[in-house]
DNA sequence: GCTGCGATTATC
DNA sequence: ATAATCGCAGCG
């Protein structure tokens, strides 16, 4: 059948583990226009920000911090980290990095490439998830080993932005670092 | 066992 | 500019 055929086509050229290996600014470049496969259908990255880990006051790692939330952002890269936020909405991270280095990447928008709806919201963190259905049960999965949801490489040519990380008023010094990138142009960047 | 807040969003 | 809304980190 054709979505199976087609669903094998994209994971040819899924990304290994080796590509989430490195530290979140990396990745978070990295990651910028590549494509997110979810239940089949392709959604293209344009907005990331980067979350460096334990010397970043942004983090939710800051300090070496590890509870039960933050446990899968110490897991190897290309696994996922997903969080409740303002009592209403999850925000889904790529973790970068080798085991016990927590860093992440937060997803802030993705554009869908097979959709037939006219304009999806999927511009803004908290929305692409709504959109999606990623929530919990997403905690700690894996993108390069298991099927629902990967991420695929692609050549898509764009123009890169970089700016300061959104809603991280309380991160001093480190509120001012331009560890946000995002698709020039592009219609599902959120607002700023 | 409490308290206050947040990697957001929609609406005023 | 601000309300909505609640899991959980921090506290002691």
């Amino acid at each position: 059948m054709g979505k199976v055929i087609n669903i094998m086509s994209y994971n040819e050229k899924r990304l290994n583990r080796d590509f989430y290996l490195v530290d979140a600014v990396t990745l978070a470049k990295n990651l910028l226009g590549k494509i997110l496969v979810f239940k089949g259908e392709r959604y293209r990255i344009v907005e990331v920000e980067a979350y460096m880990g334990v010397n970043d006051k942004a983090a939710h790692t800051y300090k070496n911090r590890r509870t039960k939330r933050t446990e899968a952002m110490y897991l190897e890269g290309g696994r996922v980290y997903v969080y409740f936020i303002y009592g209403m909405y999850y925000n889904m991270n790529v973790v970068a990095n080798k085991k016990d280095t927590p860093q992440a990447v937060l997803i802030r928008g993705i554009e869908p490439l097979d959709y037939t709806e006219d304009k999806p919201s999927t511009n803004g963190p908290g929305k692409l998830c709504r959109k999606l259905g990623i929530d919990k049960s997403y905690y700690g999965y894996d993108l390069v080993t298991e099927d629902e949801m990967y991420i695929i490489d692609d050549d898509y040519e764009y123009e890169m932005v970089e700016s300061k990380r959104i809603n991280i008023d309380y991160a001093e010094e480190d509120k001012d670092r331009l560890w946000r990138y995002y698709i020039k142009g592009n219609k599902y960047v959120s607002k700023k």
